[in-house]
DNA sequence: AGGGTACGTCAGCCTTGTTGACATTCCAAG
DNA sequence: CTTGGAATGTCAACAAGGCTGACGTACCCT
């Protein structure tokens, strides 16, 4: 189960997969994606609004009348708990739902001009932040990192993540 | 502040800092993290733990006979909110509290066999995503990874990250 | 010896996840 | 046209794991 053969164990360069290898990547994951959130968490703190309502707007604003089911599937919580963070983002008008027109069960969901700016703000700082690492690291780099998040993905988010970069193009 | 070019504007190839592809990476970022986790979290489900005492354990683990301060700063998190994971795990007898030699205050953290067994269980799953992820992708993706999650950490994260890699080296 | 600092603990609160039960509304199949 | 199932939403209760505040003990420095 575990790689614990030192360098050069068979031909090929595989040094790569080494336990200690893989420790490491597995604590940059954990310390990048600390990065990652802390951005838009700060901005978050304060408005009443938490990780979960990032979420929320960034997928309605990236599919706008997308319908609530998607968005679970999408963001893999329960229904329950979605819907607490929808029905706050509807009260404070930053989302709006519509009833389905050819499905009435259906809503769908758009950000209005407050959530589009609020989706702005965050989406602004995160970007910020990626645009400087990539920057940092260089085109290749960037190139492998993506290669790498999508092999660690389940199959049904790759799905997800490829519907959504399809649809973005 | 947000980069609206279409492609091709400068001579150099910056294609890889346009807004949709950083949009790209910010969603592989999300749906990689929850892929990470899943598997220790689905070992966890039922054992009355969370991705919090995994990560105390792998700290541990880690850096055996480590102080709760520099827990700590590793974890992120506050005082309290650790020691509500270690006081489990010392009462269920996978952590080990010794009072420091020197100074009384503080307290040096081992696992003890039964917590090493665990921590094996956990990382053992959660190595066997990320190394199938880094053969699918190969070895020049995986520097490429690397390189844009550690641009990506805050630095005093980028700190903590090099320190463990070194001292594990 | 005294005051400030570091460290750890206890108590309580909040967000956001969970399950379960249930009402409503609608589509579609029989 | 009725009925089963799907989609949505609500209420209630609960758990994990963040947080702050208060506090005790140990230590260091003056």
């Amino acid at each position: 189960m575990t790689d614990r053969r030192p360098p050069s164990s068979s031909g090929e360069s595989l040094l790569f997969l080494t336990d200690e290898q893989l420790r490491q990547g597995i604590e940059a994951m954990f310390f990048a994606y600390r990065g990652f959130t802390a951005d838009p968490d700060r901005i978050l703190e304060g408005l009443d609004y938490g990780r979960a309502h990032h979420r929320a707007i960034h997928f309605i604003n990236r599919a706008p009348g997308t319908k609530v089911s998607n968005l679970l599937d999408i963001l893999g919580v329960t229904k329950q708990s979605l819907n607490r963070v929808l029905r706050k983002l509807i009260a404070d008008g930053l989302v709006q739902s519509r009833v389905g027109r050819n499905d009435k069960r259906e809503r769908h969901l758009y950000l209005t001009d407050e959530g589009r700016a609020l989706e702005r703000t965050l989406s602004d700082a995160q970007r910020a932040r990626m645009r400087s690492a990539y920057r940092a690291a260089g085109p290749d780099a960037v190139a492998g990192f993506r290669k790498v998040l999508e092999a660690m993905m389940d199959v049904d988010m790759q799905a997800s993540y490829t519907r959504l970069k399809e649809s973005g193009a």
